[in-house]
DNA sequence: ACCTGAACACCGTTCAAGT
DNA sequence: ACCTGAACACCGTTCAAGT
Protein backbone atom coordinates (compact mmCIF):
# COMPACT_ATOMS: atom_id res chain seq x y z
CA UNK A 1 0.00 0.00 0.00
CA UNK A 2 0.84 3.64 -0.48
CA UNK A 3 1.56 3.99 3.15
CA UNK A 4 3.90 1.47 4.07
CA UNK A 5 6.68 1.75 6.59
CA UNK A 6 10.13 1.38 5.06
CA UNK A 7 10.51 5.34 3.31
CA UNK A 8 13.67 4.34 2.15
CA UNK A 9 12.87 1.18 0.37
CA UNK A 10 9.77 3.11 -1.08
CA UNK A 11 12.00 6.05 -2.35
CA UNK A 12 14.61 3.74 -3.57
CA UNK A 13 11.83 1.79 -5.51
CA UNK A 14 10.76 5.37 -6.95
CA UNK A 15 14.48 6.50 -8.07
CA UNK A 16 14.96 3.58 -9.25
CA UNK A 17 11.52 2.73 -11.34
CA UNK A 18 12.11 6.62 -12.92
CA UNK A 19 15.16 5.04 -14.66
CA UNK A 20 14.15 1.99 -15.84
CA UNK A 21 10.78 3.14 -16.92
CA UNK A 22 12.57 5.83 -18.63
CA UNK A 23 14.62 3.08 -20.50
CA UNK A 24 12.07 0.88 -21.22
CA UNK A 25 8.50 1.79 -21.40
CA UNK A 26 5.77 0.89 -19.46
CA UNK A 27 5.22 -2.27 -20.95
CA UNK A 28 8.77 -3.31 -21.37
CA UNK A 29 9.97 -2.50 -17.78
CA UNK A 30 9.84 -5.54 -15.81
CA UNK A 31 8.84 -4.72 -11.99
CA UNK A 32 11.57 -7.58 -11.56
CA UNK A 33 13.98 -5.26 -12.96
CA UNK A 34 12.95 -2.59 -10.64
CA UNK A 35 13.19 -4.81 -7.00
CA UNK A 36 16.67 -5.89 -8.45
CA UNK A 37 18.16 -2.69 -8.72
CA UNK A 38 16.66 -2.01 -5.85
CA UNK A 39 17.79 -4.72 -3.68
CA UNK A 40 14.50 -5.81 -2.55
CA UNK A 41 12.40 -8.65 -4.33
CA UNK A 42 9.40 -8.37 -6.38
CA UNK A 43 6.65 -8.80 -3.58
CA UNK A 44 7.67 -6.13 -2.05
CA UNK A 45 7.02 -3.91 -4.73
CA UNK A 46 2.99 -4.43 -3.60
CA UNK A 47 3.69 -3.53 -0.54
CA UNK A 48 4.31 -0.13 -1.44
CA UNK A 49 2.62 0.74 -4.69
CA UNK A 50 -0.82 -0.95 -5.82
CA UNK A 51 0.67 -1.84 -9.27
CA UNK A 52 3.31 -1.34 -11.67
CA UNK A 53 1.10 1.50 -13.69
CA UNK A 54 -0.03 3.38 -10.35
CA UNK A 55 3.99 4.10 -9.98
CA UNK A 56 4.48 4.79 -13.06
CA UNK A 57 1.50 7.25 -13.10
CA UNK A 58 2.68 8.66 -9.90
CA UNK A 59 6.43 9.73 -11.42
CA UNK A 60 5.00 10.87 -14.43
CA UNK A 61 2.49 13.37 -12.87
CA UNK A 62 5.07 14.82 -10.56
CA UNK A 63 6.72 15.95 -13.57
CA UNK A 64 3.82 17.64 -14.93
CA UNK A 65 3.04 19.19 -11.74
CA UNK A 66 6.29 20.83 -12.07
CA UNK A 67 6.10 21.60 -15.61
CA UNK A 68 3.03 23.28 -15.16
CA UNK A 69 4.38 25.69 -11.85
CA UNK A 70 7.45 26.27 -14.54
CA UNK A 71 5.22 27.71 -17.20
CA UNK A 72 3.03 29.32 -14.73
CA UNK A 73 6.28 31.24 -13.91
CA UNK A 74 7.14 32.07 -17.49
CA UNK A 75 3.72 33.34 -18.00
CA UNK A 76 4.18 36.04 -15.16
CA UNK A 77 7.14 37.13 -17.02
CA UNK A 78 6.98 39.70 -20.12
CA UNK A 79 7.86 36.78 -22.08
CA UNK A 80 5.47 37.52 -24.81
CA UNK A 81 6.53 36.77 -28.58
CA UNK A 82 6.73 40.47 -29.33
CA UNK A 83 9.01 41.43 -26.83
CA UNK A 84 11.97 42.95 -28.42
CA UNK A 85 14.71 45.40 -27.85
CA UNK A 86 15.55 45.40 -23.78
CA UNK A 87 12.59 42.81 -22.47
CA UNK A 88 14.60 40.06 -25.44
CA UNK A 89 17.43 39.15 -23.48
CA UNK A 90 15.11 38.69 -20.42
CA UNK A 91 12.97 36.48 -22.57
CA UNK A 92 16.27 34.06 -24.13
CA UNK A 93 16.89 33.79 -20.42
CA UNK A 94 13.83 32.26 -19.79
CA UNK A 95 13.94 30.19 -22.82
CA UNK A 96 17.18 28.51 -21.46
CA UNK A 97 15.75 28.02 -17.53
CA UNK A 98 13.06 25.97 -19.95
CA UNK A 99 15.48 24.24 -21.72
CA UNK A 100 17.05 22.95 -18.56
CA UNK A 101 13.77 22.40 -16.86
CA UNK A 102 13.65 19.91 -19.20
CA UNK A 103 16.77 18.31 -19.72
CA UNK A 104 17.56 18.01 -15.77
CA UNK A 105 14.11 16.00 -15.90
CA UNK A 106 14.96 14.30 -19.08
CA UNK A 107 13.92 10.82 -17.66
CA UNK A 108 10.51 11.19 -16.94
CA UNK A 109 10.38 13.44 -20.56
CA UNK A 110 10.74 10.45 -21.70
CA UNK A 111 8.46 8.54 -19.63
CA UNK A 112 5.78 11.15 -20.28
CA UNK A 113 5.99 11.44 -24.02
CA UNK A 114 7.46 8.30 -25.49
CA UNK A 115 7.17 5.44 -22.65
CA UNK A 116 3.27 5.18 -22.19
CA UNK A 117 2.76 5.57 -25.65
CA UNK A 118 0.10 2.78 -26.43
CA UNK A 119 -0.91 2.32 -22.96
CA UNK A 120 -4.18 3.30 -20.55
CA UNK A 121 -1.49 5.90 -19.43
CA UNK A 122 -0.41 7.75 -23.39
CA UNK A 123 -2.63 10.47 -22.21
CA UNK A 124 0.02 11.94 -20.52
CA UNK A 125 1.55 13.04 -23.88
CA UNK A 126 -1.49 14.52 -24.32
CA UNK A 127 -1.39 16.69 -20.80
CA UNK A 128 2.59 17.18 -21.51
CA UNK A 129 1.46 18.87 -25.15
CA UNK A 130 -2.02 20.07 -23.93
CA UNK A 131 -0.10 22.44 -21.20
CA UNK A 132 2.02 23.52 -24.12
CA UNK A 133 -0.78 24.58 -25.79
CA UNK A 134 -2.50 26.34 -23.51
CA UNK A 135 0.52 28.49 -22.29
CA UNK A 136 1.37 29.47 -25.91
CA UNK A 137 -2.04 30.31 -26.96
CA UNK A 138 -2.35 32.36 -23.80
CA UNK A 139 0.68 34.02 -24.44
CA UNK A 140 -0.28 34.63 -28.00
CA UNK A 141 -3.88 35.94 -27.04
CA UNK A 142 -1.87 38.54 -24.42
CA UNK A 143 -0.13 40.03 -26.64
CA UNK A 144 -2.84 40.50 -29.36
CA UNK A 145 -4.83 41.79 -26.95
CA UNK A 146 -2.34 44.50 -25.98
CA UNK A 147 -1.43 45.06 -29.82
CA UNK A 148 -4.76 44.35 -31.55
CA UNK A 149 -3.12 44.70 -35.33
CA UNK A 150 -1.07 41.41 -34.35
CA UNK A 151 -4.30 39.61 -34.65
CA UNK A 152 -4.04 40.31 -38.83
CA UNK A 153 -0.96 38.12 -39.06
CA UNK A 154 -1.02 35.59 -35.87
CA UNK A 155 -3.72 33.11 -35.88
CA UNK A 156 -3.54 31.95 -31.63
CA UNK A 157 -4.41 28.50 -32.28
CA UNK A 158 -2.11 27.67 -34.77
CA UNK A 159 0.67 29.70 -33.71
CA UNK A 160 0.22 28.09 -30.25
CA UNK A 161 0.26 24.57 -32.29
CA UNK A 162 3.64 25.59 -33.58
CA UNK A 163 5.45 26.32 -30.53
CA UNK A 164 4.15 23.12 -29.09
CA UNK A 165 5.61 21.39 -32.40
CA UNK A 166 8.91 23.04 -31.40
CA UNK A 167 8.65 22.13 -28.11
CA UNK A 168 8.38 18.57 -28.68
CA UNK A 169 10.97 18.64 -31.45
CA UNK A 170 13.31 19.83 -29.07
CA UNK A 171 12.22 16.90 -26.11
CA UNK A 172 13.14 14.21 -28.60
CA UNK A 173 16.41 15.84 -29.54
CA UNK A 174 17.04 15.65 -25.41
CA UNK A 175 15.29 12.42 -24.87
CA UNK A 176 18.35 10.97 -27.33
CA UNK A 177 20.99 13.26 -26.37
CA UNK A 178 23.61 12.44 -24.05
CA UNK A 179 25.01 16.06 -23.49
CA UNK A 180 22.20 19.15 -23.52
CA UNK A 181 21.52 20.52 -26.69
CA UNK A 182 21.37 24.23 -26.95
CA UNK A 183 18.03 25.09 -28.70
CA UNK A 184 17.15 27.93 -26.73
CA UNK A 185 19.41 30.76 -28.56
CA UNK A 186 17.99 29.39 -31.94
CA UNK A 187 14.26 29.45 -30.29
CA UNK A 188 14.90 33.32 -29.39
CA UNK A 189 16.70 33.91 -32.57
CA UNK A 190 13.58 32.48 -34.23
CA UNK A 191 11.04 34.49 -32.74
CA UNK A 192 13.33 37.33 -33.06
CA UNK A 193 13.51 37.33 -36.91
CA UNK A 194 9.70 36.24 -37.50
CA UNK A 195 8.51 38.81 -35.43
CA UNK A 196 10.51 41.41 -36.51
CA UNK A 197 9.31 40.10 -40.14
CA UNK A 198 5.34 39.98 -39.47
CA UNK A 199 5.44 43.32 -37.03
CA UNK A 200 7.29 45.25 -40.00
CA UNK A 201 4.47 43.71 -42.54
CA UNK A 202 1.93 45.54 -40.58
CA UNK A 203 -0.22 48.47 -42.09
CA UNK A 204 2.91 51.15 -41.73
CA UNK A 205 0.47 53.17 -39.40
CA UNK A 206 1.71 50.58 -36.76
CA UNK A 207 4.89 50.12 -38.02
CA UNK A 208 7.01 52.21 -36.00
CA UNK A 209 5.24 51.51 -32.31
CA UNK A 210 5.31 48.08 -32.58
CA UNK A 211 9.13 47.49 -34.30
CA UNK A 212 10.29 50.33 -31.53
CA UNK A 213 9.31 49.34 -28.46
CA UNK A 214 8.90 46.34 -26.92
CA UNK A 215 5.90 44.64 -25.75
CA UNK A 216 5.12 45.15 -21.20
CA UNK A 217 4.65 43.28 -19.09
CA UNK A 218 1.84 42.16 -18.33
CA UNK A 219 0.10 44.73 -15.67
CA UNK B 1 6.09 -18.57 -42.54
CA UNK B 2 5.85 -15.54 -45.09
CA UNK B 3 4.88 -17.17 -48.40
CA UNK B 4 2.25 -19.38 -46.51
CA UNK B 5 -0.07 -21.07 -48.80
CA UNK B 6 -3.36 -18.92 -48.36
CA UNK B 7 -3.40 -15.70 -50.02
CA UNK B 8 -7.06 -14.82 -48.89
CA UNK B 9 -6.42 -15.15 -45.16
CA UNK B 10 -2.83 -13.53 -45.12
CA UNK B 11 -4.25 -10.49 -46.69
CA UNK B 12 -7.06 -10.81 -43.53
CA UNK B 13 -4.65 -10.70 -41.22
CA UNK B 14 -2.75 -8.28 -42.36
CA UNK B 15 -5.78 -5.12 -42.51
CA UNK B 16 -7.06 -7.27 -39.31
CA UNK B 17 -3.44 -6.34 -37.78
CA UNK B 18 -3.61 -2.54 -39.01
CA UNK B 19 -6.39 -2.03 -37.59
CA UNK B 20 -5.67 -3.96 -33.89
CA UNK B 21 -2.55 -2.61 -33.71
CA UNK B 22 -3.34 0.97 -34.02
CA UNK B 23 -6.22 0.42 -31.47
CA UNK B 24 -3.90 -0.72 -28.99
CA UNK B 25 -0.30 -0.57 -29.82
CA UNK B 26 2.17 -3.32 -30.19
CA UNK B 27 2.24 -4.49 -26.59
CA UNK B 28 -1.36 -4.32 -25.96
CA UNK B 29 -2.55 -6.11 -29.19
CA UNK B 30 -3.17 -10.05 -28.45
CA UNK B 31 -2.60 -11.99 -31.40
CA UNK B 32 -5.47 -13.49 -30.45
CA UNK B 33 -7.09 -10.21 -31.08
CA UNK B 34 -6.16 -10.63 -34.74
CA UNK B 35 -6.80 -13.77 -35.16
CA UNK B 36 -10.28 -14.03 -33.57
CA UNK B 37 -11.14 -11.27 -35.97
CA UNK B 38 -9.41 -12.71 -38.91
CA UNK B 39 -11.48 -15.81 -38.14
CA UNK B 40 -8.96 -18.43 -37.23
CA UNK B 41 -6.70 -20.08 -34.56
CA UNK B 42 -3.58 -18.20 -32.59
CA UNK B 43 -1.37 -21.06 -34.26
CA UNK B 44 -2.10 -20.34 -37.64
CA UNK B 45 -1.03 -16.80 -37.29
CA UNK B 46 2.46 -17.99 -36.95
CA UNK B 47 2.47 -19.78 -40.26
CA UNK B 48 2.31 -16.72 -41.98
CA UNK B 49 4.34 -14.16 -40.17
CA UNK B 50 7.33 -15.06 -37.87
CA UNK B 51 6.26 -13.19 -35.21
CA UNK B 52 3.57 -10.30 -33.98
CA UNK B 53 6.69 -7.60 -34.74
CA UNK B 54 7.46 -8.79 -37.71
CA UNK B 55 3.79 -7.89 -39.11
CA UNK B 56 3.57 -4.89 -37.41
CA UNK B 57 7.24 -3.95 -38.65
CA UNK B 58 6.09 -5.16 -41.95
CA UNK B 59 2.66 -2.86 -42.42
CA UNK B 60 4.85 0.14 -40.59
CA UNK B 61 7.11 0.08 -43.55
CA UNK B 62 4.72 0.10 -46.39
CA UNK B 63 3.15 2.99 -45.19
CA UNK B 64 6.77 4.45 -44.53
CA UNK B 65 7.33 3.65 -48.10
CA UNK B 66 4.51 5.51 -49.36
CA UNK B 67 5.24 8.73 -47.09
CA UNK B 68 8.21 8.96 -49.21
CA UNK B 69 7.10 8.40 -52.45
CA UNK B 70 4.79 11.22 -51.19
CA UNK B 71 7.45 13.71 -50.21
CA UNK B 72 9.15 12.88 -53.43
CA UNK B 73 6.87 13.88 -55.58
CA UNK B 74 6.10 17.48 -53.13
CA UNK B 75 9.98 18.05 -53.97
CA UNK B 76 9.60 17.35 -57.94
CA UNK B 77 6.88 20.63 -57.80
CA UNK B 78 7.26 23.95 -57.31
CA UNK B 79 6.25 23.85 -53.61
CA UNK B 80 9.05 25.86 -52.44
CA UNK B 81 9.22 28.32 -49.40
CA UNK B 82 9.28 31.18 -50.79
CA UNK B 83 6.60 30.28 -53.48
CA UNK B 84 3.90 32.93 -53.50
CA UNK B 85 1.88 34.68 -56.09
CA UNK B 86 0.89 32.74 -59.04
CA UNK B 87 2.93 29.12 -57.40
CA UNK B 88 0.53 29.65 -54.11
CA UNK B 89 -2.45 27.73 -55.38
CA UNK B 90 -0.52 25.50 -56.09
CA UNK B 91 1.53 25.43 -52.91
CA UNK B 92 -1.88 24.45 -51.03
CA UNK B 93 -3.00 22.01 -53.29
CA UNK B 94 -0.24 20.10 -52.67
CA UNK B 95 -0.58 20.44 -48.89
CA UNK B 96 -3.61 19.20 -49.27
CA UNK B 97 -2.48 16.12 -50.80
CA UNK B 98 -0.24 15.77 -48.26
CA UNK B 99 -2.99 16.17 -45.15
CA UNK B 100 -5.25 13.74 -47.58
CA UNK B 101 -2.72 11.08 -47.52
CA UNK B 102 -2.09 11.32 -43.81
CA UNK B 103 -5.93 11.03 -43.23
CA UNK B 104 -6.10 8.36 -45.72
CA UNK B 105 -3.31 6.11 -43.96
CA UNK B 106 -3.74 7.55 -40.24
CA UNK B 107 -4.24 3.89 -38.78
CA UNK B 108 -0.83 3.14 -39.94
CA UNK B 109 0.74 6.96 -39.28
CA UNK B 110 -0.86 6.14 -35.48
CA UNK B 111 0.78 2.79 -35.42
CA UNK B 112 4.28 4.02 -36.46
CA UNK B 113 3.81 7.48 -34.27
CA UNK B 114 2.75 5.85 -31.30
CA UNK B 115 1.91 2.62 -31.15
CA UNK B 116 5.49 1.39 -31.13
CA UNK B 117 7.13 3.43 -28.77
CA UNK B 118 8.67 2.05 -25.93
CA UNK B 119 9.29 -1.42 -27.89
CA UNK B 120 11.92 -2.15 -30.26
CA UNK B 121 10.16 -0.51 -33.33
CA UNK B 122 10.40 2.71 -31.80
CA UNK B 123 12.63 4.11 -34.39
CA UNK B 124 9.82 3.72 -36.62
CA UNK B 125 8.84 7.11 -35.24
CA UNK B 126 12.17 8.64 -35.97
CA UNK B 127 12.15 7.10 -39.31
CA UNK B 128 8.92 9.18 -39.73
CA UNK B 129 9.86 12.55 -38.18
CA UNK B 130 13.75 12.05 -40.19
CA UNK B 131 11.87 12.01 -43.10
CA UNK B 132 9.66 15.10 -42.73
CA UNK B 133 12.83 16.92 -41.46
CA UNK B 134 14.95 15.84 -44.39
CA UNK B 135 12.67 16.78 -47.17
CA UNK B 136 12.15 20.13 -44.99
CA UNK B 137 15.64 20.57 -44.68
CA UNK B 138 15.90 20.23 -48.52
CA UNK B 139 13.56 22.69 -49.80
CA UNK B 140 14.72 25.20 -47.65
CA UNK B 141 17.96 24.99 -48.64
CA UNK B 142 17.20 24.97 -52.43
CA UNK B 143 15.56 28.21 -52.06
CA UNK B 144 18.43 29.48 -50.00
CA UNK B 145 20.62 28.28 -53.02
CA UNK B 146 18.12 30.39 -55.57
CA UNK B 147 17.72 33.46 -53.53
CA UNK B 148 21.15 33.62 -51.21
CA UNK B 149 19.84 36.60 -49.05
CA UNK B 150 17.53 34.06 -47.51
CA UNK B 151 20.15 32.84 -45.81
CA UNK B 152 20.41 35.87 -42.76
CA UNK B 153 16.60 35.00 -41.88
CA UNK B 154 16.20 31.40 -42.10
CA UNK B 155 18.05 28.61 -40.54
CA UNK B 156 17.23 25.67 -42.49
CA UNK B 157 17.62 22.94 -39.52
CA UNK B 158 16.04 24.85 -37.50
CA UNK B 159 13.21 25.84 -40.05
CA UNK B 160 13.00 22.20 -41.11
CA UNK B 161 12.82 21.11 -37.33
CA UNK B 162 10.03 23.19 -36.48
CA UNK B 163 7.94 22.21 -39.94
CA UNK B 164 8.07 18.65 -38.84
CA UNK B 165 6.81 19.56 -35.17
CA UNK B 166 3.87 20.97 -37.27
CA UNK B 167 3.46 17.93 -39.13
CA UNK B 168 3.75 16.02 -36.16
CA UNK B 169 1.43 18.01 -34.50
CA UNK B 170 -0.94 18.07 -37.36
CA UNK B 171 -0.71 14.08 -36.97
CA UNK B 172 -1.76 14.13 -33.50
CA UNK B 173 -4.91 15.81 -34.47
CA UNK B 174 -5.41 13.25 -36.87
CA UNK B 175 -4.76 10.10 -35.44
CA UNK B 176 -7.52 11.28 -32.42
CA UNK B 177 -9.96 13.31 -34.98
CA UNK B 178 -13.14 11.26 -36.24
CA UNK B 179 -13.52 13.62 -39.51
CA UNK B 180 -10.63 15.08 -41.23
CA UNK B 181 -9.20 18.46 -39.72
CA UNK B 182 -8.46 21.01 -42.27
CA UNK B 183 -5.35 21.99 -41.48
CA UNK B 184 -3.41 22.75 -45.42
CA UNK B 185 -5.08 26.05 -45.08
CA UNK B 186 -3.32 26.99 -41.65
CA UNK B 187 -0.43 26.15 -42.90
CA UNK B 188 -0.58 27.99 -46.58
CA UNK B 189 -1.59 31.10 -44.62
CA UNK B 190 1.36 30.64 -42.14
CA UNK B 191 3.88 29.98 -44.63
CA UNK B 192 2.80 33.15 -47.04
CA UNK B 193 2.64 35.33 -43.55
CA UNK B 194 5.87 34.57 -42.41
CA UNK B 195 7.55 34.60 -45.87
CA UNK B 196 6.03 37.68 -47.45
CA UNK B 197 7.51 38.96 -43.52
CA UNK B 198 10.63 37.69 -44.05
CA UNK B 199 10.90 38.75 -47.56
CA UNK B 200 10.19 42.46 -46.87
CA UNK B 201 12.74 42.41 -43.60
CA UNK B 202 15.84 41.80 -46.12
CA UNK B 203 18.36 44.59 -47.20
CA UNK B 204 15.92 47.03 -49.19
CA UNK B 205 17.85 46.40 -52.31
CA UNK B 206 16.75 42.86 -52.21
CA UNK B 207 12.96 43.77 -51.27
CA UNK B 208 11.14 44.22 -54.90
CA UNK B 209 12.76 40.87 -56.82
CA UNK B 210 11.77 38.90 -53.88
CA UNK B 211 8.11 40.14 -53.37
CA UNK B 212 6.96 40.55 -56.67
CA UNK B 213 8.58 37.17 -57.83
CA UNK B 214 7.97 34.07 -56.65
CA UNK B 215 10.99 31.64 -56.74
CA UNK B 216 10.89 29.42 -60.00
CA UNK B 217 10.77 25.45 -59.56
CA UNK B 218 13.83 23.83 -59.61
CA UNK B 219 14.90 23.22 -63.09
C1' DA C 1 -0.97 -29.62 -47.14
C1' DC C 2 -3.01 -26.65 -43.87
C1' DC C 3 -4.91 -25.74 -39.39
C1' DT C 4 -5.88 -26.36 -34.41
C1' DG C 5 -5.36 -25.97 -29.63
C1' DA C 6 -2.78 -27.90 -25.74
C1' DA C 7 1.65 -26.99 -23.74
C1' DC C 8 5.54 -24.01 -22.45
C1' DA C 9 7.83 -19.64 -21.10
C1' DC C 10 7.51 -15.10 -19.30
C1' DC C 11 6.03 -11.68 -16.24
C1' DG C 12 2.34 -8.98 -13.33
C1' DT C 13 0.08 -9.88 -9.16
C1' DT C 14 -1.33 -12.45 -4.88
C1' DC C 15 -0.72 -14.76 -0.73
C1' DA C 16 0.75 -18.30 2.61
C1' DA C 17 4.70 -18.80 5.10
C1' DG C 18 9.06 -17.09 7.11
C1' DT C 19 11.89 -13.77 10.24
C1' DA D 1 5.36 -5.86 11.41
C1' DC D 2 7.75 -6.51 7.18
C1' DC D 3 9.48 -9.35 3.55
C1' DT D 4 9.99 -13.45 0.53
C1' DG D 5 9.22 -16.49 -3.16
C1' DA D 6 6.07 -20.08 -4.73
C1' DA D 7 1.74 -20.07 -7.13
C1' DC D 8 -1.63 -18.26 -10.41
C1' DA D 9 -3.22 -15.81 -14.62
C1' DC D 10 -2.25 -13.99 -19.05
C1' DC D 11 -0.41 -14.04 -23.49
C1' DG D 12 3.47 -14.88 -27.18
C1' DT D 13 5.22 -18.81 -29.35
C1' DT D 14 5.83 -23.83 -30.48
C1' DC D 15 4.53 -28.26 -31.87
C1' DA D 16 2.21 -32.78 -31.82
C1' DA D 17 -1.95 -34.18 -33.51
C1' DG D 18 -6.09 -33.66 -36.42
C1' DT D 19 -8.57 -33.10 -41.14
Amino acid sequence: MSRAPNPQLRQALVATAAEVFAEQGLDRARVSDITDRAGTSKGAFYLYFESKEALYLQVARAFLQDLLAHLRAYDDEACSLGAMGPAEERTQELDEKFCAFLWGRRLELRMVLEGAAGTELAYLADEFLDSVVHHMREDIARNVRAHPPLAQVIDAEFGAMMAAGIVYMYARQIIRATTPPDMARQVTRFRQHVLVALCQSLPPTLDASLVAAPLEAKP
